[in-house]
DNA sequence: TAGATTGTTAATCGATTAACAATC
DNA sequence: TAGATTGTTAATCGATTAACAATC
């Protein structure tokens, strides 16, 4: 059932999701046109989306808000919380351990993981940070299953390794390498030059096509 | 000629650039296969969005490294340096303005800016962190391209709202947020919380497809 | 020439969207 | 009943990829 999904309407889920937790207080119902405006799509590919989850709205009525949310996390799976390690306790690394976005969406952080001994201690809020050697054992003792990869591009490679040693089968690749995994293994990545690069195309072209 | 570039062209670009940058010391050249194989991409792939750019492979050869690393830059428009500003200065925020990423592709990060006058000052790596009334002027006297947007969700639409009137047309985005802007306007959005969120979807139907 | 690899075609696949019957 | 809105079909659009002639 689940398996039929398409990719891109789960990719646009949990904008969904986001759009109707912080909806207008007053209103218990959404039709597929409102939802649409607010998350930026056509509102056919929001009738479409969510006729995956099963047929939940009225017709003339719309979309009732919190059904539609739980129906939402239900298919995500985010019912229950999960855990996740961040390798890396650099700027980036610690700036999302800092992340409220995280825990607000039901993640924990269990710890921060750094090769570098100076970098071990007390982290932000409370988060531990420690040596890269203790990833096997945190990855069991705190049941965590998302790798988050903060770390240089040189060193992404040995730590997508580890993690998927470990166990890990899913991981958020944060440094701008292309891991070479196991198809069983998920990996999102978030290349953040590669994105400015995207806009200086548009940029470029712009000032190419009124020039 | 340009703008016939397919859009997931154009996002693949950024990646064959860094893995040819990235590649052994000794090679000049590189075959479709070979790029495919680090990017993590077909190989067909590979030489169609490459063929975009002109013909500059050798049959039974393959690509010169350093001619096509030059036509990549030449496409995204990457012979020039940008500006950028960040607004937010919290823990995203600095992040980012550490971020060698960013001066490695030839981003310049002009200021940090918030709302918060306490923030105000020196910043990581002497960014000067102002307070958001300088947005304007920051951005006509240092020739600003790019705006990033890291406040929170609540803020980021009044700050994309600015930027837009100062006179940039792109914008990252690390609200969880989708921005309502004019067409002229190019958004990337880049969620992190969205980013776990689908990876939860995998680990859930992994985990159902398996009991 | 023999081997390698490009550039391009054509087939396939998947995603988007207009349109409208169903129905609240 | 009249108005609103869903769920779904079918058309369209765009992206991927196998295959292979061209050619170094």
């Amino acid at each position: 059932m689940k398996g039929q999904i398409p990719h891109a309407t789960i990719s646009r889920l949990p904008i969904y999701l986001r759009c109707l937790s912080s909806g207008k207080a007053g209103r218990t119902t959404c039709s597929s046109e409102q939802l649409a405006q607010v998350a930026g799509v056509n509102s056919a590919q929001v009738r479409k989306d969510l006729s995956y989850l099963g047929s939940y709205g009225v017709r003339g009525v719309g979309y009732d808000i919190a059904d539609l949310e739980a129906q939402i996390r239900r298919v995500l799976g985010l019912e229950r919380e999960y855990a996740a390690v961040i390798v890396g306790a650099g700027n980036l690394g610690r700036a999302l351990a800092h992340y409220d976005g995280f825990t607000d969406a039901g993640f924990r952080i269990a710890a921060l993981l750094d090769v570098d001994p100076a970098k071990v201690g007390e982290g932000p809020d409370g988060v531990p940070v420690l040596p890269l050697t203790e990833l096997e054992r945190v990855v069991v003792d705190e049941d965590v299953s998302i790798g988050i990869i903060a770390v240089p591009a040189s060193g992404a490679q040995d730590v997508a390794d580890r993690l998927c040693t470990a166990g890990i089968r899913s991981i958020l690749n944060f440094a701008p390498t292309v891991l070479q995994v196991d198809e069983s293994v998920e990996v999102r990545r978030v290349d953040l030059s590669t994105e400015l690069q995207i806009l200086t195309f548009h940029l470029h072209n712009r000032a190419r096509a009124t020039s």
